[in-house]
RNA sequence: GGCCCUCUGGCGAAACGGUAGACGCGCUCGACUCAAAAUCGAGUGGGGUGAUCCCCCGUCCCGGUUCGAGUCCGGGGAGGGCCACCA
């Protein structure tokens, strides 16, 4: 049967998508003796229809899923959607419909597109975690962390979004008080809330780090400023005069030691002899009880405006800095000194110990509060080399860098870094203080007011309190007949059916629990759920856990940053405290892609009305132009702009691949045994296909330059097109360059790839298939050429070439490049002071 | 303010410290066609002599290291990302 002159995707596409499914091609577990490869995206999120991001993060991981797999490996490449959450709660809510049904029917589709787009997953441990199954094991990590302490409930300070009515994760408050989600006001709400300790992991997430060479560096950066280990002092400042006569504080205040104290933290223990007054937060303890009776209508004022004013207009970048003197005064321990005690906007009650001591010389801030108040100014850091500062009225603005210590007692003459141990250490010595570590990171409270997550598996009990379900008892179930609102108390508070239970202690009737899970519990541990999606009566196989992970290759998106990929390495580290998992971070390797942008480079958005969705484009151009695209815009870390004349062009190329080998056919039953004897342009065409195989290999391994190897390929593609073949050797040569092609094709445009490659091989390779058949080698003394181009320098400019046998000496090069005239032009009359010489590529001749 | 990233033709991009611009898009010209599309082929960084030969300039800017720098080092600029009165 003669093959088809056209290339007509939409044929193709959907036979080679039914074979390797009947086939189950790429189910994990097939070559138990072959190492293994996990290959991960991130899953997605069906909250609406697929979008050009998925179709390239999947197709980046598709690529190399089925690379791996032809180099003989075991993959594992799993699928599966992130269902529980807000986004699908408030579309759901926006059309009257109940996210159940809506994110069904989401996933339906989105499973039809991923289909269509040919992608290698192994379907059979698709993970929905919407499915009671997935989330009854959220719970049952709930119960193991609350027994290990790792869970713990609060009641506290927690980010209220107002427009998604629960709380959310400080990781998910943008530009200060903007939700992440929904971009609505973020407010504080004092509420009681389940969080995890991932704090008490802080260290270790920090250290592990430094193990994940195969991250992005940029990724890594920014866990590590997420994370925020900032080492530093504590100091106790003691308040002079004992208590002063402050209103009675209320509540009443437990018995205090004989001086109240006043602890401080700072990274600068190295400046204290330069402090001149203390700061505290307004909202600290201590302020109602050492304000002095003269201060105490105007702090009182001061506190009251700040607890009316938000957070970001009070912290703000562009908010002034003020403040307001109590009238206190406390004892700076290292000098002996009084400062005065002031309280002011910009002390967060949140961060150290709420109250700082201030070095107006030395720290800008400081410095600027100080000039607006009228309060000293000391220099106790001269710079290390340079210009001596002015005495501290003269100064311009604050002195922050490192330098070395002036009038500071027994510390002066020290060097910064060394004084910070010394009066540290100092500090502990004389029981004022200590050396301190503080965390920028926060633990994470994961309480939802919400409805579609996974339930907390909490019973109150009037006389026990908060009971842990029993682990028998999962899961508990989202009741399905909720009234979802979004406004108000939780929705789950309304389902009688579901609130009112037993307790398990007493069997006293009792309320469940009516927060759910933050998504990002979803996500910790879905890795590891496709190891045995669909056991149930474990999380997952450990054993399965030991021959799959750490996953190999994860890719998605930079955003998640210092969520979801620091939520993970958490967890994974909670799993290996369990004993489940062998190791302790969760991914070896970091791929984060671009954004896919609209036409005009501007995000797509209904907005810009610039979006274009895969779904259209699949139809037009067929699966493989679109993958094609995705590989070939740009590397997979960068941006690419959406653009329908590459598109064309892509697809053109796929045309032109059909073409030649139609042209071509005669060549499909050539003689291997000729090969041996092709010669001129025919020979040359080997060592291109040859070097093609390995420029492609090289573009999927490493540095993931999948845009080279297809332009690699593209080059074959017009080097074949120069050839018209007349013998068999020269068919022979031909056979395997349409071969290669047809084989290295199979990573990015897997459907034409099988076509193609089964039309040259004909009904012998009818039950095979090109996605499980070994990647092609190359042939070393082919990847060589004999001759090579020399490049000709005088003085390191190009004045023409050479053509030298590749072993060619440098005298016999020399003499060549000599007799060019051109070169010689350059030469002449002129001293050959020094040749430099690089085999294979360049000879440069230095004249004077 | 801190940390990080990027900067190369008209555009997307290539380039172990070694011929800058591979490959693709776009554009120009030619072949095919009554014509167009499609396809195939040729050309395409700027400038200058000038006719296929050569010269000069050219990878954000300034300096340095080197026989040789897009690449390495120092300084600056522009754009972007993340964090942020974090003590």
């Amino acid at each position: 049967m003669a093959m088809n002159e056209r290339y007509e995707p939409q044929t193709i596409e959907p036979r080679w998508q039914s074979r390797w499914e009947e086939a189950g091609a790429f189910h994990a577990g097939r070559r138990p003796g072959a190492e293994k490869r996990y290959v991960l995206e991130m899953f997605p999120y069906p909250s609406g229809a697929m979008h050009m991001g998925h179709a390239r993060v999947y197709t980046i991981g598709d690529a190399l899923a089925r690379h791996l797999r032809m180099r003989g490996h075991d993959v594992l490449h799993p699928i599966g959607f992130d269902a529980l959450g807000l986004p699908a709660e408030n579309a759901a809510i926006k059309d009257g419909r109940h996210p159940a049904e809506r994110t069904a029917e989401n996933i339906v589709a989105f499973r039809g597109e991923m289909k269509k787009l040919g992608y290698a997953f192994d379907w059979d441990r698709e993970v929905v975690t919407a499915d009671p199954s997935y989330y009854r094991w959220n719970q049952w990590f709930f119960l193991k962390m609350l027994e290990q302490g790792i869970v713990y409930r609060r009641e506290g300070k927690a980010n209220w979004c107002t427009g998604c009515a629960t709380v959310i994760a400080n990781e998910q408050v943008i530009d200060d008080d903007r939700c992440e989600r929904c971009g609505s006001p973020v407010v504080e709400k004092v509420i009681p809330e389940w969080a995890f300790r991932i704090t008490a992991f802080a260290q270790d997430l920090l250290d592990g780090l430094d193990r994940l060479t195969e991250w992005p560096e940029r990724i890594t950066t920014m866990q590590r400023n997420w994370i925020g280990k900032s080492i530093g002092a504590e100091v106790d400042f003691v308040l002079a005069g004992g208590r002063g006569e402050a209103a009675p504080p209320e509540p009443p205040l437990a018995p205090l030691a004989d001086a109240v104290r006043i602890k401080v933290f700072t990274t600068r223990v190295d400046t204290i002899f330069g402090c001149t007054y203390v700061v505290l937060a307004p909202e600290h303890p201590l302020v109602g009880e050492l304000t002095r009776p003269e201060q105490q209508a105007d702090v009182r004022a001061f506190v009251e405006r700040m607890r009316k004013t938000d957070a970001v207009e009070r912290t703000g970048e562009g908010a002034a800095k003020e403040g307001v003197f109590t009238g206190a005064y406390a004892v700076n321990p290292y000098t002996g000194e009084e400062v005065p005690v002031w309280i002011a906007n910009f002390v967060l009650a949140g961060y150290g110990t709420g109250a700082v001591m201030s070095v107006p010389a030395h720290d800008q801030r400081d410095f600027e509060f100080a000039r607006k108040y009228g309060l000293p100014v000391r220099v106790v850091i001269q710079p290390a080399k340079g210009e001596r500062l002015p005495a501290g009225d003269a100064l311009a603005q604050a002195y922050v860098e490192d330098g070395v210590l002036e009038a500071s007692g027994d510390a002066t003459g020290l060097s910064s870094a060394a004084a910070r141990e010394k009066l540290a250490a100092e500090a502990q010595a004389r029981g004022f203080g200590q050396p301190t570590v503080r965390w920028h990171l926060r633990d994470w409270g994961f309480s939802r007011q919400r409805y579609w997550g996974t339930p907390i598996p909490i019973i109150y009990c009037p006389d026990h309190g908060p009971v842990p379900v029993p682990e028998d008892q999962l899961p508990v179930t989202l009741p399905a007949e909720a009234l979802i609102t979004g406004t108000g108390e939780p929705p789950l508070a309304k389902v009688p059916s579901f609130v009112n239970t037993t307790c398990p202690r007493c069997g006293k009737p009792a309320r469940r629990e009516v927060d759910t899970m933050d998504t990002f519990v979803d996500s910790s541990w879905y890795y590891a759920r496709y190891l045995s999606p669909r056991d149930d009566t474990r999380p997952f196989d450990p054993a399965a856990a030991k021959r799959w992970l750490p996953v190999d290759v994860y890719v998605g998106g930079p955003e998640h940053a210092v969520m979801h990929l620091l939520y993970f390495r958490f967890w994974h580290r909670v799993m290996h405290r369990l004993g489940l998992v062998h190791e302790d971070e969760p991914v070896r390797r970091l791929v984060t892609q671009g954004i896919v942008n609209g036409p005009d480079g501007r995000k797509m958005s209904k907005r810009w009305g610039n979006v274009v969705a895969p779904g259209p484009m699949v139809a037009r151009f067929g699966a493989d132009t679109v993958r094609m695209f995705m590989l070939f815009a740009a590397p997979p870390e960068k941006d690419i702009d959406w653009s329908d004349e590459q598109v064309d062009g892509l697809f053109r190329f796929l045309s032109r691949v059909w073409r030649i080998f139609h042209a071509r056919q005669e060549c499909f039953r050539a003689p291997e045994a000729a090969l041996a004897e092709a010669r001129g342009d025919f020979l040359e065409l080997r060592r291109k296909t040859h070097r093609t195989v390995k420029r492609v290999t090289e573009g999927l391994e490493g540095d993931l330059k999948f845009n080279t190897s297809i332009a690699a390929l593209m080059e074959l593609v017009n080097a074949l097109y120069a050839l018209e073949p007349r013998a068999d050797p020269e068919r022979a040569a031909v056979r395997e360059a349409l071969l290669a092609v047809a084989t290295l094709l199979a990573p990015f445009a897997p459907h034409a790839a099988e076509e193609l490659w089964h039309e040259v091989l004909g009904p012998p390779a009818r039950e095979r298939l090109l996605a499980e058949e070994p990647w092609p080698a190359f042939d070393p003394a082919l990847v060589v050429a004999d001759v090579v181009t020399i490049a000709v320098q005088v003085n390191g400019k190009l004045r023409g070439e050479v053509q030298a046998p590749i072993a060619a000496a440098e005298a016999e090069v020399r003499a060549l490049a000599e007799g060019e005239q051109r070169v010689r032009a350059h030469l002449d009359g002129k001293t050959v002071r020094k040749v430099v010489f690089v085999p294979k590529r360049l000879i440069n001749f230095v004249v004077a």
